[in-house]
DNA sequence: TTTAAAAATGGAAATCATTTTCATTAAGGA
DNA sequence: TCCTTAATGAAAATGATTTCCATTTTTAAA
């Protein structure tokens, strides 16, 4: 968690200042939160983790924030099919660390992976632009998941 | 919409009994209403649909409904980020029609594409059976989407 | 520093797709 | 036809997210 005094002065200050959005204490709480955590957390996972702190920043914040970082591009807004908003912190311009999921459908577990992201930015590469010229269809962002089951999962089953 | 006197002679009659599953009308119903649904139904558009002929299918029974479909195989679940499942017929064993979705962002258009199916399916292949191996993941299933803006909503813009 | 406009906030209430409950009905084997 | 059990519908519950609105905080101007 940030030290209290020396607020604004992140690499993301100027971030938010340059989009006309002010940098609020919840704001930082929120983003160190995400920028520090190893999964992949929901909006409740992070109050929960705040609240003992910060007892004064509210459910209702939290999902306004992690809106504000979406469109930010900040932070990234994950569905794995359970129900809830999961959100993951895009790493700055340093460790560009493109990934997608595997997601066990026994456990809800979710692993990050990039193997094989070579070749498939290449595919994508190319269907985006196959597509994107066939349908006059602008492409913008794309959704790559895989579904099954874990070590753990398929050793019950 | 099935005639109401020859119930229970659609080519998915076994199916059902086969997985110990009784054949009602309204999943019949349900069923016909996808079958020949162009795009991706939600519960309600179904709902919608069958309701004046069949006012006494109510709109749990198709929830209920579209959830044995899915475990059935016979219908794809889908979310297209609007908050509410999208569903489609799976097309029978000889229309194996393998797609995926383009989904517009503007206007929530989507569009089924099949173009690059081939080398996509090569590199799924190869992607899952590494994956499979590293992570021992038993992969079932892959989700591919593409997020962008379809021709008249770039237009708007 | 003082001040005023705009943005941000929190708590409570609302939303709304989906699920659960439960009493009733219908399917299909015997 | 009869009986067991799955299936159903209506109403109520659920639960993540959003909306409202009165209050507080931030920021730029004076
Ligand atoms: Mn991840
Ligand atoms: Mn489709
Ligand atoms: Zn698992
Ligand atoms: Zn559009």
């Amino acid at each position: 968690m940030p030290r209290g005094n020396c607020r604004g002065q992140g690499w993301w200050h100027g971030k938010f200042r340059g989009c006309g959005y002010r940098l609020t204490l919840g704001r930082e709480v929120i983003l160190d939160v995400l920028s520090k955590a190893e999964g992949h957390l929901s909006a409740e996972d992070i109050y929960m983790k705040i609240h003992p702190r910060y007892p004064n920043v509210g459910l209702t914040t939290i999902y306004r924030t992690l809106d504000v970082l979406s469109d930010l591009g900040m932070v990234f807004k994950l569905d794995f099919g359970d129900g809830r908003a999961r959100y993951e912190f895009a790493e700055g311009p340093k460790g560009a660390h493109h990934h997608h999921h595997l997601v066990c459908t026994g456990c809800n577990k979710v692993i990050d992976y990039t193997d094989f992201i070579d070749d498939e930015v290449e595919l994508l590469n190319q269907t985006e632009k196959g597509l994107s010229k066939k349908y006059n269809f602008k492409i913008t962002n794309h959704l790559i998941q895989f579904y099954g089951l874990c070590e753990k999962c398929s050793e019950k089953k």
